[in-house]
DNA sequence: GCTTGAACCTCACGCCACGGGAGGTCCTAC
DNA sequence: GTAGGACCTCCCGTGGCGTGAGGTTCAAGC
């Protein structure tokens, strides 16, 4: 009667018939008895035990974290100290991805949403997460419908230069040249007119141009970005 | 040179030569050609396709995720909208936990920590988790030095309960019987004198009664239960 | 005492998204 | 022609079990 089968434990802790095995296997949770026929028989304190991991594996410990938990009962406030940083840096991640996805929900139709994902992917190949960061936050100031409007502004212009590009007119041509000054001028917009951020964009360009060409690795963007280069240089 | 070694789209794309690997035995991502000897030469296609992978995986899908969403890209907002949900329900299992521990941080030596978290594990088992969520609500309200104290009491009213247990003292000896009262005011205090609160942890332990002892798995704990019981009758 | 069905046992593969290494071939620059 | 880096395929490992497969043992009813 002070002896329980795996089964009955199962039932009483909530976990699985398998779980108890592989705490058996892995030698956290081991039935100190067996009966002659090899069933396993778990004594009270075996039962106490299987609490207590349970409770620290309900705060989100790894097996492992668990078991060095339990071979030095003293020590235990620093591994959750640990615990809890490590929760919040999750916490931080999933609030980062949410509201991504809450932007890009709030502020596209389905059809905008790949073309939208790939300036996004490779904006971020650009420049470094911080700056990142600081356009996402100004993005943030500026509401959703005033960011659908740059970015619906930006995607027109993209198609507009590569048509420009592919046609053959000359960067020097007048109306390049006005196109890559609305490039420019939507670039500070999406900077906020922040000095230290444009600068920071632009610094984050000028240090990667020579070997953009390989870290982009999207050849016919490399030719766009270099023709509104020399736009730029024929105003 | 519209043709990408999978070494120069690992640097481009900040993913590994490895991963690159797994996405091609997928067939998530597939290098379009190959030279005689077999080596990966990606396409400008390819290339782009990585990138919206990258931007999807970067939003937290899963690979399969990413591929059904990149062959019917029609349907991403649907496939968004279980991303936010799953991760908002992330987003709460995670701030769930961190308020466990740091509720146990802010209010726990080393020492009773274990015990503690035996207990609430225990706890577990009698009560379900709306309840469990109505006593901490309440603790969060009685703010920690009053939990402490009402723990601290707690666990000294059990290591008396125990100890006359062990001792074989009769149920109906009135140090025993006061202890009982003691051990019955104690639980109004944690339920706050809330009738409600009160009625439920009564009606789940009273629905739970007769299959506590199988459930429980401490059987140390359920004599002390019944120890009690016996003793409040005796009164 | 016998039967039957539930409970138990030990392998052992599968998941997910790759990491990392072994052992061999290929490419490129000097 | 040779060195050394980049590339190839194959395969085992991770965490925390789920899910069988195939065989033994237990407990209850006859």
């Amino acid at each position: 009667m002070t002896r329980w089968s795996i089964g009955d434990l199962a039932k009483a802790s909530g976990l699985t018939v398998r779980t108890l095995h592989h705490y058996d296997e892995i030698g956290l949770v081991v039935a100190s008895e067996r009966t002659p026929s090899g069933h396993r028989r778990y004594t009270p304190d075996d039962v106490r035990r299987l609490y207590q991991v349970r409770s620290l594996r309900q705060l989100g410990l790894s097996l492992e974290e668990v078991r060095s938990a339990l071979s030095r009962s003293d020590s235990l406030r620093p591994i959750f100290e640990a615990q809890l940083a490590s929760l919040t840096a999750q916490a931080q991640h999933v609030e980062a991805l949410r509201s991504r996805l809450t932007a890009l929900l709030d502020g596209h139709t389905p059809e905008s949403l790949l073309s939208t994902l790939e300036m996004m992917s490779v904006h971020e190949s650009y420049f470094t997460a911080d700056q990142l960061g600081d356009l996402r936050s100004r993005a943030a100031a500026l509401g959703p419908e005033a960011v659908e409007a740059l970015k619906a502004s930006w995607l027109e212009l993209v198609a507009r230069l590569r048509q420009h590009m592919a046609d053959g007119t000359p960067p020097s041509d007048p109306r390049v040249v006005e196109l890559a000054r609305q490039w420019d001028e939507l670039g500070a917009k999406f900077t906020g007119g922040d000095a230290a951020v444009q600068a920071a964009a632009q610094r984050s360009w000028e240090e990667n141009k020579a070997s953009i060409s390989s870290r982009i690795g999207w050849p016919a963007d490399d030719g766009l970005v270099e023709y509104v280069t020399r736009a730029r240089a024929a105003r």
